[in-house]
RNA sequence: GCGGGCGUGGCGGAAUUGGCAGACGCGCCAGACUUAGGAUCUGGUGUCAAUCGACGUGGGGGUUCAAGUCCCUUCGCCCGCACCA
């Protein structure tokens, strides 16, 4: 058969569009499989190879799932909120709807084109209005829960750009757009209390198949940890210095306090403080430092004595010098800590250049030469000495807090609310009315959507704010609640707002009563299987299990967790081993590979060029392998003679089939291709298949290389496409060989091999190795001292 | 610094979990064919020795009849978190 990729290609796509195939029924009768690919950001530059690679896995195991029978909803769609699509917009002055639209059209082209087998009747696009009035609809459910707070934050500002950046964006202290200087900005920030949910998200993560080191960031992005507080009283000021600590078994070692420079307590009682001047004087040089600064300095403490306060430790009594520095820091825990210099690497740098007194408290270490953080008995510890457990020293010291009413037991989390809005136009606009006289008041829900107005240009405002907020018309507005005049919140939500969501949506995208209709949600949901990236395994995930798990408290999803599983793809890097990047010029175009190739051979490559997992380069000439191979598969249908099983092949045909129907299960796509491939190096070497072989072979090879197999599928006359055919199954007996070649052995070194009876015993087999002549020389005058056996697999004498 | 992962031919990578290391593909070598192609086909291809064989999974040591796989030690890469009290 000659191989004409292009015509075969495009005539399947056509057929598979015009039949529907892949659209899900809602046949809620059937077993159901959701697959779910991480929806693309639709950007000007089009699809990348490595897209290809994060869609190939779901839709190797959804084209499967389906002819196994499967009710399957493999969906796709488009997070096209975002600033790249903004950026464009101000720099040629095209309207973000209009670069959205025509993105998403070329978005659409391509990933048709490589014969996916998404659902296209429920593609969605978070732009849409009728998708983010549900966003909206969400944000204000949270928002009547308590969910939602407002709060200032210091905030990166580029003061050339007149944006807020986010840290990924203000790397270096510098712009990322225009590389100028980024200064700290007081700014409201809209919150969402993710942090309310914290315990939630980490429990959940025991009830769910993430692959280990998902699970792991995900626990350490929550980063709980259990501690106490405790409240210690300060000298020359009527307040308390409330700290937390995960060990409050060494508060006999505590000889100093540290604060953040802006913990608020210092600027409350700056009469009090003597030295006032040098700590707002410090205060202001670290607010200075960026990010990189803060972290490059890691080891070089600095601070400022506090003058005219002290704290008392609530255990001894004993009165101790306070300090401030940035080592400490106001986001997490109270924003001050006891330092306990011998046993906190920290606290003992710190303690070491200011020359304060290092007391030991757990034996064991050196404290003249480093902090010792290790096990060990108790000493100077009035009550807790001579005890050797961390926990009961813990416990017991907690207790003593609690009995003398000076603290209490408590947990931390790393993970902080969640900043909800930016200064942006190409967003969710934030369905909020400020009122002067009722407060921050809710958009009723059936004026939802709250639309975009429509803007003449897209430049943030002055001091970063919202380009929403130069449009009149929309900023006035009447409060819903008393009607008197109000202003309307110009911010818009995060790119992440969208994003969250969007599983259910897809369930039923075109429901405008709910977000989705509630039996449909019970049959579709959770997703059993969600693949993507890493770099989205935790706020994108944590983000969305956060708005899933709030949904299920409001008894609107049926599910606690909304992925039962998820995996994640390697990158694709350029033929070079690096990244793939503009600068480097080794971005590899989806595209080139298929005008050349063909679809299929880009799919077969894609999956068979490594571990699924791992990253692996791109190779132009392991491509032209892909290609032989299916031509040699285009040729098989020449070599049909007979029906049944040639003689020969039927073992090999049933491992294939067990080995290709295993392998996709466990993402090693590229494995199973290997294993389609020896069985055609055999078919070949054998001559000739029969049609029953040949129709299991292509069968096999259809969720990988589709086109070509329906075409084959179809001249031989198979019933209906192949989409949908049955999936081959095997036989467990037919798997295993009658005789099995096993290597032999003297002294661990193999001399031969012999074929024996799959079941022979262990005599049988050590008879005929005893009576070949090609072992004799390893026998001939030594003696036996072990025999061993192992059935099938291999025999091993040791001589002497 | 902490946490996780990895290290196998010239290259991408296999190895049923302790049982013939290098499947499959690329590349390379030799040959065939030719309608000279972004071909195709056949054979070969871990290293050294070229006869038996010896050595080989980053290095060193160990357990075992048997180690890429398990243990100890050491080196080198990659990823995540990063002053989290």
């Amino acid at each position: 058969m000659k191989y004409d990729f292009s015509a075969i290609e495009a005539k399947w796509q056509k057929k598979w569009e015009e039949a529907k195939v892949f659209e899900a029924t809602d046949d809620f009768s059937k077993p159901k499989f959701y697959g779910l690919i991480e929806f693309p950001y639709p950007s000007g530059a089009g699809m990348h190879v490595g897209h290809i690679k994060a869609y190939s896995g779901l839709e190797v195991i959804s084209r499967k799932r389906r002819m196994q029978g499967y009710n399957v909803l493999f969906p796709i769609g488009f997070d096209a909120f975002g600033l790249p699509t903004e950026n464009y917009a101000i720099k040629t002055g095209v309207h973000p709807r209009k670069v959205t639209d025509d993105n998403i059209e070329h978005f659409t082209a391509q990933l048709k084109r490589v014969g996916f087998s998404f659902d296209w009747s429920k593609v969605i696009d978070t732009t849409d209005e009728n998708y983010y009035k549900w966003t909206q609809w969400i944000f204000l459910k949270m928002f009547e829960n308590g969910l939602v707070f407002r709060d200032t934050a210091l905030v990166n500002y580029c003061p050339s750009c007149k944006v807020v950046l986010s840290n990924e964006d203000s790397q270096g202290g510098k712009c990322d757009i225009c590389k100028s200087d980024i200064v700290q900005k007081s700014k409201d920030v809209w919150y969402l209390r993710i942090t309310k949910y914290a315990d939630k998200l980490l429990s959940g993560l025991e009830t769910v198949d993430y692959l280990p080191n998902i699970k792991m960031q995900q626990v350490n992005w929550i980063g709980k940890s259990t501690g106490a507080f405790v409240n210690f009283e300060l000298k020359g000021i009527d307040e308390k210095l409330r700290i937390y600590t995960t060990r409050p078994d060494t508060l006999f070692g505590v000889t100093f306090m540290v604060m953040a420079p802006e913990h608020p307590i210092l600027e409350k009682h700056q009469d009090k403080i003597s030295n006032y001047a040098d700590l707002a004087a410090y205060k202001d040089e670290c607010a200075k430092k960026t990010e990189f600064e803060r972290t490059q300095l890691i080891k070089d403490k600095t601070g400022v004595r506090v003058e005219g306060i002290s704290a008392v430790n609530p255990i001894t009594g004993k009165e101790i010098p306070i300090y401030i520095s940035d080592y400490v820091m106001m986001g997490y825990g109270t924003g001050a800590i006891m330092a306990v210099p011998a046993h906190d690497e920290r606290d003992y740098d710190f303690a070491k250049k200011f020359g304060i007194d290092i007391v030991e408290v757990i034996k064991g270490g050196d404290i003249s030469k480093e902090a010792y953080t290790g096990n060990g008995e108790m000493v100077n510890s009035d009550f807790l000495n001579g005890l050797t457990d961390i926990k009961s020293s813990i416990a017991k010291m907690v207790e003593k807090l609690e009995e003398k009413g000076v603290g209490e037991a408590g947990v931390q989390y790393k993970m902080k609310d969640w900043a909800f809005n930016r200064q942006r136009y190409w967003g969710e606009p934030i369905p909020i009315v400020h009122c002067e006289h009722c407060g921050m008041v809710s958009v009723p829900y059936e004026e939802l959507p709250l639309r975009l107005p429509e803007v003449k240009n897209f430049e943030p405002g002055e001091g970063g704010e919202s380009p929403l907020a130069k449009i009149d018309s929309y900023v006035n507005c009447k409060c819903p609640k008393c009607q008197r005049d109000a202003k309307r919140e110009t911010d818009t939500m995060p790119q992440w707002a969208g994003s969250s969501w969007y599983f259910l949506r897809y369930i039923d995208p075109k429901n405008s009563e709910k977000l989705a209709d509630p039996e449909k949600l019970k049959y579709w949901m959770p997703v059993d299987w969600y693949n993507g990236g890493m770099e989205h395994v935790t706020r994108h995930m944590i983000y969305s299990r956060f708005w899933h798990k709030f949904l299920y408290d409001m008894g609107l999803v049926p599910t606690e967790e909304p992925y039962a599983k998820r995996t994640a793809q390697g990158l694709i890097l350029g033929p070079d081993g690096d990244k793939m990047s503009k600068s480097k010029g080794n971005v590899v175009d989806p595209n080139d590979t298929v005008d050349r190739y063909g679809a299929d051979v880009l799919r077969v490559y894609i999956l068979f060029m490594g571990d699924y997992a791992s990253a692996a380069p791109w190779s132009e000439s392991s491509v032209k392998g892909c290609k032989r191979f299916l031509e040699r598969v285009a040729d098989l249908p020449g070599m049909v003679k007979g029906s049944g099983s040639t003689d020969g092949l039927e073992s090999l045909f049933h491992k294939t089939v067990k080995k290709v129907t295993t392998d996709i299960e466990e993402l090693k796509f590229n494995t199973a291709i290997a294993s389609l491939m020896t069985l055609l190096n055999e078919i070949e070497a054998k001559g000739s298949l029969t049609k029953d072989e040949l129709l299991v072979f292509i069968r096999l090879l259809s969720p990988f290389a589709p086109h070509i197999c329906e075409e084959i599928w179809e001249s031989e006359g198979g019933e209906g496409m192949i989409a949908l055919a049955e999936w081959p199954t095997y036989d467990e007996a037919k798997t295993v060989d009658a005789t099995v070649e096993i290597a032999v052995q003297f002294n661990g070194k193999v001399r031969g091999t012999v074929v024996i009876a799959k079941d022979a015993t262990k005599e049988a087999v050590f008879e005929q190795v005893h009576s070949d002549e090609r072992f004799a020389p390893f026998l001939d005058g030594k003696t036996v001292i072990k025999e061993i056996y192992v059935p099938g697999k291999i025999v091993n004498i040791v001589v002497k």
